[in-house]
DNA sequence: CAGATTATAGGATGATCGCCCTACAATCTC
DNA sequence: GAGATTGTAGGGCGATCATCCTATAATCTG
């Protein structure tokens, strides 16, 4: 069966997810996933009919993990208060890679948009599936207005922190920033949803 | 003198600044540099002796138009709150250039840190222009603890809110966001008058 | 085992890139 | 106006890139 030609091609969405992240989409070239991989380039065209084709890939697999993360993140905390604790510490969990790199999702997209790909569209789905589930928790922590919008922005303050921890290489102001979010967070959920919880 | 090569030159760094915003700076090359200006690409080497020499050049450009354009402001504005709204404002005048090509300093930062690229620490300095001025302005508006992490906190909402609006070309999030941005402006300085405040 | 399918390797191709080099035009200096 | 300096043009070089092509090796099937 096609089972360790499967295996490889998972390999190599897995080496070239890394790459994309740390290096950039273009800046990648098939040599350097061939060479993590320890393939010929040759044997990528087996696999993958072009690079477009691998960053589809790549962002189907994002998608499936940050998925996955999510669920994980459901079960293992029952508050839904502590789930969005979990989302904003996942930053101080990243913060070497972050500070080196940024965010894999955000900078995607930003590498997207200024060469006008057409896969754009699909990238930011990354962000559309951290908003759907923010909204689920906020909803279950009593916020009713503007629900969307306020996890939209929770993702745009993410994003603004990660963008400058990474332009100045700086994990202090992230740490800095993370307290704050949490606060922010703390007095949103206090306002908009106060009848059913306690501290 | 040299007048003739000074302007020629000045056109470059001006074309150069358009494209690297628009397309990035690894993905321009020299011949469309030359196409814009309308110069052939040999010329190129007699101004610049390397595309860093001309990314080197167009970053001195923006700190220097940046600073024109914060002592523009201070001209403008007599009232340091009226100077902050204009810089959020910002955004909403170049609502349609962020849109397709998010923040000419945060991408540029973004794609320096991807290709490692040693100039990155001289890009970041765009945002220390802004973050002083931000702390002139607050400290004029009776801020007087944690002034700078106020003005970077500042820097990266606006930057997450550009990052997001680029990501999903969405015109509304922006203004949606420059709302609420005004609003917390507003309440920061109003907690500053009495005592002050963790950020 | 024979033949078909699947998987891998790596050279060839054409395009593009940053950059170098030389020839030539324009301008300035004395 | 002769010579020096400054500015411009464009061909060429070596490297890299995504992609194509063909030759095999490995594996499966009957």
């Amino acid at each position: 069966m096609g089972n360790k030609g499967e295996a490889l091609r998972q390999k190599i969405i897995a080496a070239a997810d890394e790459l994309f992240y740390q290096q950039g989409y273009e800046n990648t070239s098939f040599s350097d996933i061939a060479d993590v991989v320890g393939i010929s380039r040759g044997n990528f065209y087996y696999h993958f009919k072009s690079k477009d084709e691998i960053l589809n890939a790549v962002i189907d697999a994002r998608i499936a993990g940050i998925e996955a993360m999510l669920d994980e993140w459901d079960e293992k905390f029952a508050d839904p208060l502590q789930r969005l604790y979990c989302y904003i510490d996942m930053l101080l969990r990243a913060q070497e890679e972050i500070r080196f790199h940024g965010c894999p999702i955000g900078s995607l997209c930003t590498e997207l948009a200024k060469t006008s790909h057409a896969m754009l569209n699909d990238a930011n789905k990354m962000f559309t599936v951290f908003r759907d589930w923010l909204m689920v928790q906020l909803k279950l922590l009593g916020v009713e207005k503007n629900v969307k919008k306020i996890a939209m922005h929770f993702i745009a303050r993410v994003q603004g922190i990660v963008t400058v921890t990474n332009a100045f290489e700086d994990k202090e102001f992230l740490q800095q920033e993370v307290r704050q979010l949490k606060k922010w967070l703390d007095s949103e959920v206090a306002l908009s949803g106060s009848s059913s919880r306690q501290p």
